[in-house]
RNA sequence: GCCGGUGUGGCGAAAUGGCAGACGCACAGGACUUAAAAUCCUGGGACCUUAAAACGUCGUGCGGGUUCGAGUCCCGCCACCGGCACCA
């Protein structure tokens, strides 16, 4: 670290402006009817006070970050990477008027508390709360202006009872395709030979009648389980038992957003498949909605694309092959429908349904089976024909993990069944294989394979002879059609009935489906890459589900939602926080906790830590309220903005449904596919159900880019270039820290530490107070300070050795010269459309070119310098404010913070330059430039650029063909 | 392989199709100082010429194009970063 002498007391001015703000509650943002102080400063720049209406307050801006996980290593210098940039806006627009809701708070369910704790057995909360502690210290002292008194924590009782809440209407709700939302639950018909009036007058009715009431009774408790199950298959939040990711050295499943190359996306360690019984949300409902509605927001393309990639949506044809010798049908997934003449086998995965019983496949390899088909995955060799289920077992042994499987380079394996389909279009008898480059999670888990325009269908035709039979024809003749995936002209595609040849492959398309579907052969379909979202974790660190199981009198379990008055449910003590031997959640072993008086057991497992993350900005709005998870006043009050549609309109183009929400969002990328997909499903579900009065929650989101170490590489502890916050706040200040953030290049940007960069705006901050302080004055501070060096800590010594310095006496209250109207107006008029933009980084170099030029002025007029410091509050509130202070204390007609001043307007008259520099170019090379005046017309600087000594030499012998004049830009002559 | 982004001095970066490199870092020279630090002033893309400069030539990843004029627009490549990846 530099040894460099102190700029500026910022060890005295930063504390004492965040204790001022702290204890005037400056940032304070008011809900509607909400008991507004006189004397707050949003009050009186308002003229509001006592308990205003929504419609009476001014206009609102929502700008949010990503809370922070409160890890036990403290803050990295990237969270106040976005912490700034928003709290510069917040800053800006509060100046401009906005009701500005600023909060700040804590997603601190997490494993590694959970883990501390199976070390130590130190309960998690206290390790949280710590931390919590620690992060908070570190972020009040960058001088953020949150709301503090609206802070949260995931963890808090208070709040995640409402997460449970919002868990029991996604239980409670089923997704209604007719009227593409979600719905209440009792909303829900039941099929026929389910609905009670439907059987109340059916012939069976009379049937059961007649029976005795114990037969009567077990029918009847029959039929109602069969309503159970349906029910429960509809729910938004269901049970399921299926494969899903099991981390063992985490102890817990992972949702597949959670699983990165095979690995755990948390500590990277191997996943396996393993089938388990999970609750599951269903996302999938959504998919269409979430996939479209990214057209409404703001979001950056490459943020969209991610999200249009995970959701996956690609539209095809499903198609029913019949299976040779049996009643069973093969339904496959095609996104080519026109290459069907050219499917020449099939495939299913080695998971499919039809190959688990064993039964669907009883064929014996023909004689006429060509001994490449017969070779054994396993031995390579030679082989009898195993048992399907065998087949597939060693498949999928074979590829070991879903890893291997994916693994480009791996080749494909697959064995055949014995088995034949019928292709519906040519009558062809076409061999079925098992194969392990087919997933059945996709799709059917089942392909036609068209070896000659796909390629991985070609490259396992290759390898078992099977053939490969031509049907599009590329438009390009030298392109080989084998392997040609791409759009071309159908041909050999014809039976009796219809003939696809000479189409173009879009046409193609839509005539074979619409054939397939009048024949009752397949249908247009859509499908989807998303899953549903896996919701269960094995973890105490977590929010227990508010469900309880039950049996029946058949003994048949079934679950059970709690009621909303028993919430929240709060997780059991526990001394041992490891999951028990059985494998069972650590809540498990509280045996008192998980039996309840009735017989009832609790749900022991927990919800995942984006639970809480997937609606904390909805309860910021209203973080207090007990009755509600958000007041519906005030939900509309800070969500709806009805006033900024129409700017946001023309802001990303005209569309349709305008989505407000939060006003912006700031975060990491690192949530493209997790948070800001689950919380987008969730709030489209509170929508549907009428709780949120928006579409969609986050209406721009910007990305703020990682900050490298000093060498350019990603920062790390085993690299030891990690930078820690607290030693640059130590070292040069809270100001100078954010502005040195903000000044590194665009917020959205990956760029490399540079701790000397921090200096250079050290030194700025430094030009900037001693261009207000009487040197003079700063010398008798300085003197005392030596004297108290414990003032950091004591408030009214700082005071006193803060008030030894003065004044400039440089600054007067005298009208400013048009040359220093300027200056400053071009710097209002740069600053204000910089931030209106996030170009945090230009703001700051206008403000540098301010105070490199006001440093050679002899006078320094009041108003004028004054304007510049609240151009500078929004970056470095603390300096700002102190600087202002004494300008207030020496000249008065100011308020004493300037918090809530109004935004400075720039004045375009000002900036009108009367004499201007033109440059003139011959045949577009530059030659000179010339001063004329700002009125000068085309003739006068087609005069004056003739003229010009500099450019007569390439004018002399030629004539000049052109002249092109760009009024006030430049003049360009082009001779020959 | 597919999708998205980015390529500009020694470094971080600026430039509504109109003077490329604002602002800052690092560096060099000077002032102040017994000296240093801090501060203030000055310089700076490369090449050529030169005592120094002016003039000149070249210059925004590479190759083409549009235009009076291109870092900016179009076409074709290359490299790096991020995401997805046997998704039928």
């Amino acid at each position: 670290m530099s040894s460099s002498r102190r700029q500026y007391p910022f060890y005295l001015i930063e504390p004492k402006w965040q204790k001022f703000w702290d204890d005037s509650q400056s940032f304070r943002a008011f809900n509607p009817n909400e008991e507004i102080p006189v004397n707050h400063p949003f009050a009186q720049r308002h003229k509001l006070s006592g308990k205003v209406a929504a419609t009476q307050l001014p206009r609102k801006f929502y700008i949010l970050d990503m809370f922070p996980y409160p890890s036990g290593a403290g803050l990295h210098v990237g969270h106040p990477e976005g912490y700034t940039a928003t709290d510069i806006l917040a800053r800006y627009k509060r100046a401009q008027g906005f009701n500005v809701l600023h909060p700040m708070g804590w997603d601190s369910f997490g494993l590694p508390a959970e883990q501390y704790a199976v070390k130590t057995g130190q309960h998690p909360r206290i390790t949280t709360e710590q931390n919590i502690a620690n992060f908070t210290r570190q972020i009040k002292s960058l001088g953020f202006s949150y709301d503090w008194s609206r802070e949260l924590a995931t963890t808090d009782t208070d709040y995640f009872k409402w997460t449970q809440w919002i868990f029991l209407k996604l239980y409670n709700s089923w997704f209604n395709p007719k009227t593409n939302k979600a719905e209440p639950i009792s909303t829900l018909e039941f099929p026929k030979e389910l609905d009670m009036e439907s059987i109340a007058k059916s012939p069976k009715a009379l049937e059961l009648a007649k029976l005795e009431k114990k037969d009567f009774d077990a029918e009847a408790q029959k039929l109602w389980n069969k309503r159970r199950e349906y029910r429960d298959s509809k729910r938004l939040a269901y049970v399921t038992e299926a494969p899903v990711w099991w981390c063992e050295q985490l102890g817990t499943v992972l949702a597949n957003e959670e699983v990165v190359d095979g690995k755990s996306e948390v500590g990277g360690f191997p996943v396996v498949r393993k089938p388990m019984r999970q609750w599951m949300l269903r996302i999938t409902a959504y998919a269409e909605k979430l996939l479209t509605d990214l057209d409404t927001i703001d979001w950056s393309d490459s943020l969209k694309e991610m999200q249009r990639n995970w959701i996956g949506r690609s539209e095809g044809a499903e198609v029913k092959f019949q299976i040779l010798n049996s009643e069973s049908q093969i339904t496959v997934f095609t996104t080519r429908p026109d290459t069907l003449f050219g499917a020449t086998y099939m495939v299913i995965a080695p998971e499919h349904p039809l190959v688990k019983t064993g039964k669907i496949f009883p064929f014996d390899w023909p004689s006429e089976t060509p001994d490449k088909w017969k070779i054994d995955p396993i031995s390579n060799k030679l082989g009898e024909r195993p048992s399907m289920v065998s087949i597939s077992y060693q498949l999928l042994a074979l590829a070991k993990s879903d890893l291997e499987r994916t693994e480009l380079a791996k080749e494909k394996n697959g064995v055949f069944t014995g088995a034949f389909a019928i292709n519906p279009v040519n009558g062809e008898k076409i061999p079925i294989w098992i194969a392990d480059y087919v997933l059945a999670s996709y799709g059917t888990g089942a392909i036609m394979a068209v070896p000659a325009h796909d390629e991985r269908d070609f490259e396992f035709a290759k390898k078992f002879n099977l053939p490969i039979v031509q049907v599009v024809q590329p438009n390009d003749p030298k392109i080989n059609w084998q392997g040609f995936t791409d759009n071309g002209t159908a041909i050999n595609s014809s039976n009796a009935e219809i003939s696809l040849n000479g189409l173009p492959t879009a046409e193609a398309k839509k005539k074979i489906t619409d054939w397939l579907e009048e024949k009752n052969l397949g249908k247009k379909t859509i499908n989807y890459k998303l899953r549903d979202w896996l919701f269960s974790r094995q973890r105490y660190w977590g929010e227990p589900f508010p469900i309880v199981w039950k049996k029946d009198a058949a003994g048949n379990l079934y679950h059970e939602a709690l009621s909303e008055n028993s919430l929240p449910v709060l997780p059991p003590d526990l001394t041992d926080y490891k999951p028990t031997a059985t494998g069972e959640p650590p809540l498990a072993r509280a045996k008192d906790w998980v039996n309840l008086p009735d017989g009832s057991q609790r749900e022991t497992n927990t919800m995942p830590q984006w639970a809480g993350s997937c609606w904390y900005y909805l309860r910021y709005l209203d973080s207090k309220n007990g009755n509600a998870f958000v007041g519906k006043d005030t939900e509309n009050y800070w969500m709806d903005g009805v006033a900024e549609i129409l700017n946001r309109q023309s802001a990303i183009g005209n569309r349709q449904s305008i989505a407000p929400g939060v006003d912006l969002y700031v975060g990491g990328t690192e949530h493209a596919v997790l948070h800001l997909l689950y919380a987008r499903f969730w709030h489209k579900v509170l929508f549907d159900l009428g709780y949120v009065s928006t579409p969609e929650p986050f209406f721009k989101l910007v990305n703020q880019g990682l900050i490298l170490g000093e060498d350019g590489q990603k920062m790390s502890k085993s690299r030891g270039n990690v930078v820690n916050p607290d030693d640059i706040l130590q070292e040069f200040g809270a100001d100078a820290f954010r502005l040195y953030e903000m000044f590194m290049g665009p917020l959205e940007m990956v760029k490399p530490w540079n701790t000397q960069g921090v200096e250079g705006v050290y030194r700025f901050l430094g030009r900037v107070w001693r261009l207000f302080v009487d040197e003079k004055s700063e010398t008798a501070y300085e003197q005392a300070e030596t004297l108290h060096t414990e003032a950091a800590e004591d408030t009214e010594k700082q005071k006193e050795l803060l008030d030894l310095i003065l004044l400039n006496g440089e600054i007067t209250d005298i009208a400013a010269t048009p040359a220093q109207l300027k200056t400053l107006h071009a710097c209002i008029k740069k600053v204000t459309e910089d931030l209106d933009a996030l170009r945090f980084n230009t703001a700051i170099s206008a403000m540098m070119v301010f105070v490199n030029e006001a440093n050679t002025w002899q006078t320094k007029p009041l108003a004028v310098m004054k304007t510049f410091l609240q151009l500078l509050a929004p970056f470095a509130p603390h300096l700002a404010e102190e600087l202002w202070a004494k300008l207030h204390s020496t000249f008065g007609q100011i308020a004493p913070s300037l918090t809530y001043a109004a935004w400075p307007k720039f004045d375009p008259a000002l900036l009108v330059e009367s004499e201007i520099e033109i440059p003139v170019q011959v045949n577009g090379k530059l030659r000179d430039v010339i001063k004329v005046s700002a009125t000068a017309t085309q003739a006068d600087l087609e005069t004056a650029a003739k003229n010009s000594e500099k450019v007569k030499p390439f004018l002399e012998g030629k004539t000049i063909k052109k002249i092109i004049i760009v009024p006030k830009k430049m003049v360009n002559l082009i001779v020959g």
